[in-house]
DNA sequence: CATGGATAGTGTTTAAATTACACAATAAAT
DNA sequence: ATTTATTGTGTAATTTAAACACTATCCATG
């Protein structure tokens, strides 16, 4: 051992050993992750759910996820497990929260990081058939397995207040989109009717909406405008302090 | 084998002992906490980092943190570095975000959760001088240990966000305080100045803040009146959905 | 005890944002 | 040609936010 280790351990440093065995030992849990994946389907919020694997839980639902690799990022096991499931690239993945109570997992400790994802349902043909994957509402979800009625409790919460603060609501719809369309994303995520003049006239005075000159096909009705959201010039802008306010 | 566990199988239904081999198995990783405790000090906002107990870093300061025990819940945990390091009990403490890059810790795979607390320096005289633990303005943070710059940048731009949002000031002042003392606290949080007759407005329009009819002592000048925040009458409050803005 | 220094305490005016609300135009279906 | 459903549009009233200055009070000082 060199002077300097000495030293090191005199002053109370511990040395990377120490930490190392610590790290390795008994204090060791299960690590995993949990998508909540939100669709948008007839003006109603949905969310993707398969029976359980376990059979403890067999009747019961359960959110999409899986144990995270030891040499695999946070974040990216929560990319694989959405990609896995919804066969689909670039998506809105946020990480929302972490739980870790001691017996929430029948197999022994397991801490589970929550992510919530918001995906565009018509994208989403495949795997839903075969495996016992549904889209649920997302009112009228009932007996979910583990403790995934508090997760999906705790990121619905949190998409609600977000959707009002970023600009996520676009996910849930195709590229091009009808205000109505938009509006009735956003009732269906906050639960409120909203009043349509009012709502036409915030979206537009954003100045982030691009008029794609394309209208509405196959509508039983007079046809609305097709919109896309402009992503690059909302980036560009600096956002404001917004006041105190609780 | 029991027939409905053969069926079980046969379904795609994971047995209890097969996920149990799962997540006993190399599927596990480290898990600590850090907590990054803000307090407010000469109208600064102040951070309590301590000297990295691991050699590598010895000249870098860190978060307050430990692994997690394996029997011990992840709030827990957070609390109990809390409550070791300040000696304080009934803190205000929020999860803010789990970081699981793979090679964040030096000893091994170590994915840590990050807590946002927030105490009253005046109450923390404790440990301060025999350890390496000093309070820093949260300015002119610089070089931390780990990854911990990331997670002290996440849970500051948390705090920020979320003091315009919830009354959490209050956590860093004394029980009773006065308008200037929270103003400062504000704009020590946001980094902004705030109109001095507007602040007070919105405060006592909020009617939350309770007249104690006292006044400060030991001031150079004109004393203010004293308050202190009505918690019970908050909670009584339903939120209104903010509308949206982005 | 008179003065100066520092902060407390207080209202109004203006601008900006939010809300409430109604009717003509258009396309599709019959 | 008529019905049905939805688009597209503007204004007035209310609420909220922002800018801004003077007197009162207490302490410290000479």
């Amino acid at each position: 051992m060199s002077v300097s280790e000495y030293m090191n351990i005199a002053k109370g440093y511990k040395t990377l050993k120490t930490i190392q065995s610590e790290v390795q030992g008994t204090n060791k849990v299960g690590l995993s992750v949990d998508c909540v994946i939100f669709g948008f389907d007839e003006n109603k919020l949905k969310v993707l759910l398969i029976r359980s694997d376990l059979k403890k839980f067999q009747s019961k639902w359960s959110l999409l996820g899986d144990l995270v690799k030891p040499e695999e990022d946070l974040d990216a096991a929560a990319y694989r497990v959405l990609k896995q499931r919804t066969g689909l690239d670039d998506l809105y993945l946020e990480q929302v929260h972490s739980f870790g109570k001691i017996n929430r997992h029948p197999a022994g400790r397991v801490v589970t990081t929550a992510y919530c994802s918001l995906i565009n349902i018509q994208n989403h043909k495949l795997k839903i058939l075969d495996n016992e994957l549904h889209w649920h509402d997302v009112h009228g979800i009932v007996d979910l397995a583990f403790d995934h009625n508090e997760i999906f409790d705790t990121c619905y919460a949190r998409l609600q207040k977000r959707v009002q603060e970023h600009p996520l609501g676009f996910s849930l719809l195709p590229n091009k989109f009808s205000l109505r369309e938009l509006q009735n994303v956003y009732e269906a995520i906050l639960g409120i009717k909203l009043d349509r003049r009012n709502f036409r006239k915030k979206f537009f005075a954003m100045d982030l909406l691009v008029d794609m000159d394309e209208i509405e096909q196959n509508v039983p009705h007079r046809p609305g405008k097709l919109y896309k959201f402009d992503y690059e010039k909302y980036r560009r802008r600096e956002k404001k302090v917004s006041g105190i306010d609780f």
